[in-house]
DNA sequence: CGAGTCCTTGAAATGGATCAAACGCTGTGG
DNA sequence: CCACAGCGTTTGATCCATTTCAAGGACTCG
């Protein structure tokens, strides 16, 4: 079992204020696309919207769940870990995904969720996903869509991410980011090495060596800021 | 990678006629605990309750999603494969799961659902779950759960069968098995040694001697029917 | 009883883990 | 502006877990 770096302590969000669902740039992907306008200066009142910096936690496993939270920007990883100690990142969201479902159904939340990269997020209280529920009809299907998805981030995450051979999982995984967050010009911003073995279930120092050798085979490239690579998407594929 | 047995062609069902929700012995686990007596014999008209023998196909990954399944007894195997052909088994449910959730939203099944021990199975139009989901407020919650409990699995699937040492997975499945189907006397039925390899994602032989060394260990034995294995819940807990 | 299928075991080859050390950023203070 | 500290990354060498290949054994079905 690998370690994942340890939990930082819950850092103090900025308040960025309440949340202007409205005019949100990216409604369409998220989960006020159904609703009309007269609805927003009301029921989504209660809605605030945060900003995080990086090792962030934003909720912590078996902590209490009072809210849904939805990104409107960033990366978070969602961990989730096992009585004896075991944990594992089980998925990485990004801009239109929503986390923290299981309030709707639990007492308590069933991962912690920490922010890989500075994150942008609205946080909704059950309340008012219960009284959208009651109201609006279709809300529901919605919320539904929302538990596909992470079902099937999930089942991604069990056959790119969790078998076969370790390059081809590194392959997956650096198309996978380049999906979450549609970097222009094939270029994908890194997480810390540690971050991204961890979530292939890998070492750093294996992870890295695949890495190295991508870029002597000429699929990767890096970027500008070091943080940063270009990916030849079609190469990569090529390699799986 | 390792291969998955080759799907089998979807063998014919046995029908056995229309569910008698009402009378179901595992209604409490299922889909409808929480319906009316009323509601019975008209809405749920038109669910059939089928038989299928071990390798039968019930769904294929891709095909229309016209159904939902509930699962009253017996054990199947959800596999997802790649584009590529990569393919995995991402659940395994038993007694009380519903499975093809995404017929509710999608118009494909998303994975493909065989057999591994006789099922006895009943499939729910869709449309039935849309009627319900209109005229029963609280209907609704009952599909979130099941929801939700399809992504409790996968974390755990991630985390449990897909993390660390071989041998930590395979003490972790077996206990997984005897959950499913809580067998008395702590006795689980095994499936094939090619099934439960591609479970955790390792190879038939490996998977073998880790049970050749728990057996040398005195933590499981073999039961009567040799597809059978007694544990020692303890005692492989305190090997992880 | 024999054929087929699945399980078991052994020996050799390999991919990945681990340990240890050097390197290269980035930010800080002089 | 430079030097240095600190942290995360890179590389090398060794060791071990797991895969792979190969063959033998056991159960099941006709």
């Amino acid at each position: 079992m690998h370690n994942i770096p340890s939990l930082s302590l819950c850092a103090k969000p900025e308040w960025v204020g309440r949340a202007d669902c409205k005019h949100c740039a990216i409604r369409q992907m998220m989960l006020f696309s159904s609703l009309e306008a007269s609805d927003f200066d009301h029921i989504l009142e209660p809605i605030d919207n945060l900003r995080f910096g990086p090792k962030a936690c934003i909720y912590t496993q078996g902590e209490e769940s009072n809210s849904i939270y939805s990104i409107r920007n960033g990366l978070v990883k969602l961990i989730q870990s096992l009585p004896d100690g075991t944990q594992r990142i089980v998925r990485l969201l990004g801009p239109g995904a929503v986390t923290g479902l299981e309030a709707l159904v639990g007492e308590t939340y069933q991962h912690t969720l920490l922010v890989c990269q500075e994150v942008d997020i609205c946080r909704i209280p059950i309340e008012t996903m219960k009284q959208l529920e009651k109201d609006h009809p279709n809300f529901n299907e919605q919320v539904m869509k929302h538990w596909e998805q992470h079902l099937n981030l999930a089942d991604r995450w069990i056959i790119e991410l969790s078998s076969g051979p370790i390059r081809n999982r590194v392959i997956r995984f650096l198309l996978m980011l380049l999906e979450i967050k549609s970097g222009k010009n094939n270029t994908i911003r890194l997480l810390s090495y540690d971050d991204m073995a961890a979530i292939i279930d890998t070492s750093r120092e294996t992870f890295n060596r695949v890495i190295a050798d991508l870029k002597a085979n000429g699929v990767v490239k890096k970027g500008e800021s070091s943080k940063e690579l270009q990916l030849d998407v079609e190469g990569l594929k090529s390699l799986l």
